[in-house]
DNA sequence: TCGAAAATGTTGAATGTTCAAGAATTGGGA
DNA sequence: TCCCAATTCTTGAACATTCAACATTTTCGA
């Protein structure tokens, strides 16, 4: 036998371990950043996505924050006491709840899109260039062949 | 002014986001090959990192399976009633405890390892044997750039 | 040797997430 | 038209995670 069929794989040569390792390493120096503003980073996401001024439906937030539905009312329940965002219904489909961003919003989401950066470029900095942009080109490729 | 500093960079485009969003794909997809035993992910890690048969401390398989102590110390609390591992006081530093695997968790790892591995076929399928092989050897660099 | 500080693991309260169910609205076929 | 199923969002209870404080043991310098 040159192959056993099940060799006692390390956890650590299994993809979905090192994407658990690396989300959890990145994402922990995110949070670190944003502390300094008091803010969890699905907020940070929340606020960059309202940020073009539309209106969100709550659907559609829920997907593009990586939230499910239950999750992310109660985050924006947070965030309309703290005034970075609002609701209002849509007067097309009144089933739907439309999310604004507030001018407090913004300007705290400025302050957020600064640190961020100042993450992603010491990250560049450290782990090079050419390096990231081929991981998110792989990391794009992945998501779109896994869905 | 050639770039504004502060470009409305859509979420998509940061390396966090992206990471974030892969490991919810493939984490989810792990997930469901698991919930045929019942079981999360982080206790097949744990059953995993346990079946070389030695016993690790708390703090080690902690910092191995990406959980914080008090969640790990609940999670084996459940795995000890359902008679997977076991706990014994290290004899050469009485503060740590060790965490062995019993015969039932042997059984139900191997069970486990299968279904893990039918996901990781089914994704090189989709996705490529290279740009699998690439994008492991560019997280494995981040992770040691990050740390 | 003694005692203070560090290391290790657990616990309980506060907090957050998830699951299942519910309320409101819309859409579409009988 | 009318009614039933699907869609969208929220709620409440069950469950899990986190933070801070604690108990125990070890380490190491005075």
């Amino acid at each position: 036998m040159a192959k056993s069929p099940h060799p006692n794989t390390p956890l650590t040569e299994h993809l979905a371990y090192l994407l658990a390792q690396a989300n959890r390493e990145i994402n922990r120096q995110l949070e670190t950043r944003l502390s300094t503003e008091g803010v969890p980073v699905e907020q940070w996401r929340i606020l960059k996505v309202l940020s073009d001024g539309e209106g969100h439906s709550m659907g559609d937030l829920a997907e593009a924050v990586l939230l499910n539905h239950p999750t992310l009312t109660k985050m924006i329940d947070r965030m309309v006491s703290d005034s970075l965002v609002y609701r209002r219904q849509d007067a097309h489909d009144r089933r739907k709840v439309l999310m604004f961003i507030s001018d407090r919003g913004k300007a705290l989401c400025k302050r957020l899109n600064s640190l961020a950066a100042s993450q992603e470029a010491h990250i560049l900095e450290n782990y090079g260039d050419k390096a990231t942009g081929e991981l998110k080109r792989l990391l794009e490729n992945l998501i779109d062949a896994a869905s």
